[in-house]
DNA sequence: GTCTATAATTCGATAGAC
DNA sequence: GTCTATCGAATTATAGAC
């Protein structure tokens, strides 16, 4: 049993306030985002936010560090685990990738902004480039198995096919007129499409 | 040569407030912009811009179908070229996204989180599946030319691949720590190799 | 058309009662 | 801890002189 003392903790105030304020944020942006709107989003008093959180900044800040810790921290998992090879890293990143958007959907475009506008204030301690997964990419070029390919250009074609149709999905739903249904039915096919993708883009002889 | 009357208007007033509108609408969104930055930057007075424009918003939406007709225009001027084929007319959407976001690297952020923000200000009159690409691209597939793919997920891999470094610029630079003019490199190593990743994808054999 | 000055509103933050 | 009431700064918009 749990003990009594600690299990409020997740409908706590505290955590209200964090959860309203995560939702609008990452909906619009820290500038568009009124701290009023959170604490009536939150069910609770302007003035009670400021009693937990010093100021807006704070609070966003806090907002941020959860939104993207739990993010990249799957992906560090997968692109250095030394058990996998190069082309499993492949499918389970596509697959992360796309099933933790299809919960977060707005996070990329968040993402994205924040580090335009507020490039300080983003957590960057992980970096693709010096990844195990990298390393497994340049033996699988230096064995000859793949073609060539800019490290970069492999990166951001294999971060952009996963997050870039969440990041335009706004434009894209207006565009064609189709609703959250069909969307996620069309990022379940990319899901299985987008390691077949890589791998034709390097050339892989099956 | 042209008439005295008609000469200033790139230079008037009006255009200045247009042009530095642009530039920091786009750079920070709508939230994050103020009229008073905006007066600024162009060189004259806050009263001035809303003896012109009548409001903030009436300001935005002149600039958002301006930044946005501009470049549509050019995407439906190659997808519906009836004497360029399927496979050139990759080549030319590639040229022309990469090319054009060179010079305005800022818009496509600035257009995903308008679509988000402000769906109903998107002049959308621009449609991609219907275009004459389109039409080439099933014919492609009913003569087994190319492999099988969901329109959707083809236009969203070429869109993508194009646009998407650019979207995710901020963060890649702060990731990578590298400088505007490597950017600008790999983008032009994209843009020759984009069409090249498109048929390997689509398992054309050349 | 362009400016200075200021009104009107919004918004983040705080004081103080309970 | 939670609220009401309000302050102070920032920001959009306007009035009125030139």
């Amino acid at each position: 049993m749990l003990p009594k003392g600690k299990i409020k903790t997740d409908s706590s105030t505290e955590e209200k306030i964090k959860s309203a304020a995560r939702k609008l944020f990452t909906q619009k942006g820290f500038a568009a985002t009124k701290t009023r709107d959170i604490a009536k989003e939150a069910g609770i008093n302007l003035a009670l936010l400021n009693y937990y959180f010093r100021s807006k900044e704070k609070l966003f800040e806090i907002v941020m560090i959860e939104n993207l810790g739990h993010f990249f921290q799957g992906v560090m998992e997968i692109v250095n685990d030394e058990r996998t090879d190069f082309y499993k890293k492949l499918e389970l990143l596509a697959d992360f990738y796309i099933s933790r958007l299809l919960d977060n959907p707005d996070v990329p475009l968040f993402v994205m902004n924040e580090a335009r506008n507020n490039p300080e204030k983003l957590p960057m301690k992980f970096n693709l480039m010096d990844s195990f997964f990298m390393k497994q990419f340049m033996e699988e070029i230096k064995k000859g198995k793949v073609k060539k390919i800019d490290p970069s250009n492999l990166m951001m074609n294999m971060v952009g096919l996963s997050i870039f149709p969440f990041v335009a999905r706004p434009m894209f739903q207006r565009i064609r007129n189709i609703n959250d249904a069909a969307f996620e039915s069309l990022m379940l096919e990319r899901k299985k499409m987008i390691p077949e993708w890589m791998k034709a883009m390097l050339e892989i002889k099956k």
